[in-house]
DNA sequence: GTTTCGGTTCTTTTT
DNA sequence: GAACCGAAAC
């Protein structure tokens, strides 16, 4: 799909060059949907894009469309939920325009409220270098609150529960009590005491100067609403918003959406509600449904041709959505040509899975497809275990879009703690850390010392370097003082993060590693990697804030290397949104594993967001496409649960799969 | 009183 | 794998 502009923008165009582009040059590279949508006129625009419409091409048009209109690229926002959608729009968008990068303002909805947050963090009573926390930081701090109030009875709500309580709250803008109600309905709880530790977590969180995920939102949109200069300095300068996957907006952000838009109400959003997934989040897709009626001038363009799914995906991709009730009515309209129905194999367990998904994987390259074509998506990561062990086994390789993410493994965040600690001395939770490295200091120890030290520590500042020191047993503190010298040195390298880590990994985490963790090698890599990654920063506080945000760079890099080095790719169907492969093989089409039980449980809408998690998952294919059903599940006690075939498939009309039965002697 | 170690259990989804 | 728990070790 290589249009004649896009190799233009590319060679014939200098830096910061204008390619002027035509009305032909848009007509030829878009159908009338997308062309309609892409050249609409000022005002807020509704673009209902369903899966494999072109949603992306359409975005990247209007960027361009703006451009050749004239519009500066410093007047136009672009956001997106992920970091790797931004990426992908502004480089097409470059590609396309020719215009060099640094121009117009794109990025995640964190990232936005950070850079403004950044500049005007005394407005809200917040230092400019404030600290971010990401999950594992949250979890440690909302603990120690527990912790201090003596809360640790089995009755008590664990760490995780009360962030996403707290989260829940925040993030719809509700009370505290309705989130409670939502959660444990008429179960007992203490609610005082829950109020009470969200409260220390709250002015714990202020008084180290540092805002978690939600922080960033929620201040955010805060700085617009009480401060209408700083609302109007953005409201001038962004003529036009645009807002890629709509249809995740939590309330914060669909109000900070409307805020930023609120004077030019040139507003593009784009979105599927058919793919909303992140209710669990806060998302709420009637932010969606509701548009026309906010902004009734709105045009509503729909998108349904699709480009990528063979018809036969696309009719199971319709049938499955069509049951959910409260949607916007969008039929997928096919355009390739006609290929063999969906696979449906039943087969007798995990085990069994695991084989059946090697084979049909060595099938198909033996088809044609390259390995990096096929993708294996599930509903939550454990399930793809037994067929990782499998691949590893038969060396079929592959890449995984990992749950825990790169930058929130402990030895990452170990070697980053020290880094944190010479940025802010009042960056508890880093000092914490760096302290339990230590032989003979836990929890309790840190804290103490924490505590003599004032609550805060100035690495820069050698007294107070010594005095930790002095606070630590024998060996110990042989091993601080040459942290300590290290520490020391900061200023004088000129604050250099890579070569700080450099240092401190050779003095003591190298030895720590090895004696701490089995899988030590491994783990250093991934700081040397850290390290030479640390390089591209311009600053120390820079590198930490794009760390605490890109909590999914590694996916990112795979995904470069994935598509480079021809492996497997194996993903959550969340993570697998927005991308796209010849053939996907999705595993425990079962009752309970997807749909999940857990989520059922949790609430009524739960069953219609995993319809349509199964619905994102479907349209990923393109030409062919696998659903395992295994029979029973192992369980570790040796016990056998027999499993029943997933609601999804069960209500398919007749006539749309094949199927198959491998495994079964 | 704390830390550390070994064994056991259970895995949703993410900025 | 990592979080949790109980018991041994410091």
């Amino acid at each position: 799909m290589t249009t004649p502009f896009r190799r233009r923008g590319r060679s014939d165009s200098a830096e910061g060059e204008k390619v002027v582009m035509q009305d032909s040059d848009f007509r030829d590279a878009l159908n009338s949907e997308q062309y309609e949508a892409a050249l609409a006129p000022d005002g807020p625009v509704l673009i209902l894009a369903a899966a494999g419409t072109g949603k992306t091409r359409t975005l990247v048009y209007r960027v361009a469309y703006l451009t050749s209109r004239g519009v500066s690229p410093g007047h136009v926002l672009l956001l997106t939920f992920t970091n790797r959608a931004a990426h992908e729009m502004l480089e097409r968008a470059e590609s396309l325009v020719g215009t060099r990068a640094g121009g117009w303002w794109g990025g995640t909805f964190h990232h936005m409220c950070n850079r403004v947050l950044r500049r005007h963090a005394a407005s809200l009573g917040y230092p400019s270098d404030y600290t971010i926390l990401d999950r594992d930081d949250s979890r440690t701090l909302v603990a120690s609150c527990v912790r201090e109030r003596k809360l640790r009875n089995k009755e008590f709500p664990k760490p995780e529960v009360l962030l996403s309580l707290h989260s829940a709250a925040v993030n719809s803008s509700r009370a505290l009590d309705d989130a409670l109600k939502d959660r444990f309905g008429d179960v007992d709880v203490d609610v005082e005491d829950i109020r009470k530790v969200l409260q220390d977590y709250e002015s714990r969180k202020r008084k180290q100067n540092a805002m978690d995920f939600d922080d960033l939102l929620v201040n955010g949109v805060r700085l617009l609403r009480e401060h209408g200069e700083v609302q109007d300095q953005y409201q001038h300068q962004f003529r036009y918003v645009l807002v890629d996957e709509y249809q995740d907006t939590n309330p914060i952000q669909a109000e900070l959406v409307d805020r930023l838009a609120g004077r030019h109400r040139n507003l593009m959003v784009v979105g599927d509600d058919f793919q909303s997934i992140y209710s669990w989040r806060g998302a709420d897709f009637r932010n969606i449904m509701s548009f026309p009626e906010r902004y009734p001038d709105a045009k509503v363009v729909k998108l349904e041709t699709n480009y990528r799914s063979v018809p036969e995906i696309l009719s199971v991709a319709n049938a499955c959505i069509a049951g959910n009730p409260q949607q916007f009515q969008k039929t997928l309209r096919p355009t390739r040509e006609s290929h063999h129905k969906p696979l449906v194999a039943y087969m007798p367990d995990g085990a069994a899975q695991a084989h059946f998904v090697v084979e049909t994987v060595r099938e198909l390259c033996s088809e044609g497809y390259d390995l990096s074509d096929i993708a294996v998506l599930y509903r939550a990561h454990y399930h793809a275990m037994e067929l990782q062990m499998e691949l590893t086994r038969q060396r079929v390789a592959y890449t995984i879009m990992s749950g825990l993410r790169f930058f929130e493994q402990a030895h990452v965040k170990d070697v980053l703690s020290l880094l944190r600690v010479l940025e802010s001395p009042s960056d508890q939770i880093a000092f914490m850390r760096l302290l339990m490295l230590f032989p003979g200091v836990g929890e309790r120890t840190a804290e103490k010392i924490m505590e003599r030290a004032g609550g805060k520590f100035d690495a820069l500042d050698a007294a107070a370097r010594g005095l930790v020191g002095r606070l630590l047993r024998a060996d110990a503190a042989l091993e601080w003082n040459e942290i300590s010298a290290i520490m020391g040195r900061y200023e004088a390298t000129g604050r250099n993060a890579g070569s700080t880590m450099e240092q401190f990994v050779e003095a003591f985490y190298e030895r720590h590693a090895v004696n701490t963790f089995d899988n030590a090698d491994r783990r250093l890599e991934d700081i040397r990697e850290l390290i030479a990654y640390a390089d591209k920063f311009e600053s120390t506080e820079r590198l930490l804030s794009e760390v605490a945000l890109m909590t999914n760079l590694d996916a990112e890099a795979e995904d470069v290397n994935a598509r480079a080095l021809s492996t497997l790719r194996l993903s959550t169907v969340h993570q697998a949104k927005g991308l796209e492969w010849q053939a996907v093989i999705i595993l425990w089409m079962t009752e309970g594993m997807f749909p999940s039980s857990r989520s059922l449980s949790e609430s009524e809408a739960a069953e219609a967001e995993e319809r349509r998690l199964f619905y994102v998952a479907i349209t990923r294919a393109k030409s062919e496409l696998c659903l395992c059903v295994p029979q029973v599940r192992r369980m570790r006690d040796g016990g056998v649960m027999p499993c029943q075939s997933s609601r999804f498939l069960t209500e398919l009309p007749q006539g749309l799969v094949r199927t198959k039965r491998p495994g079964f002697y």
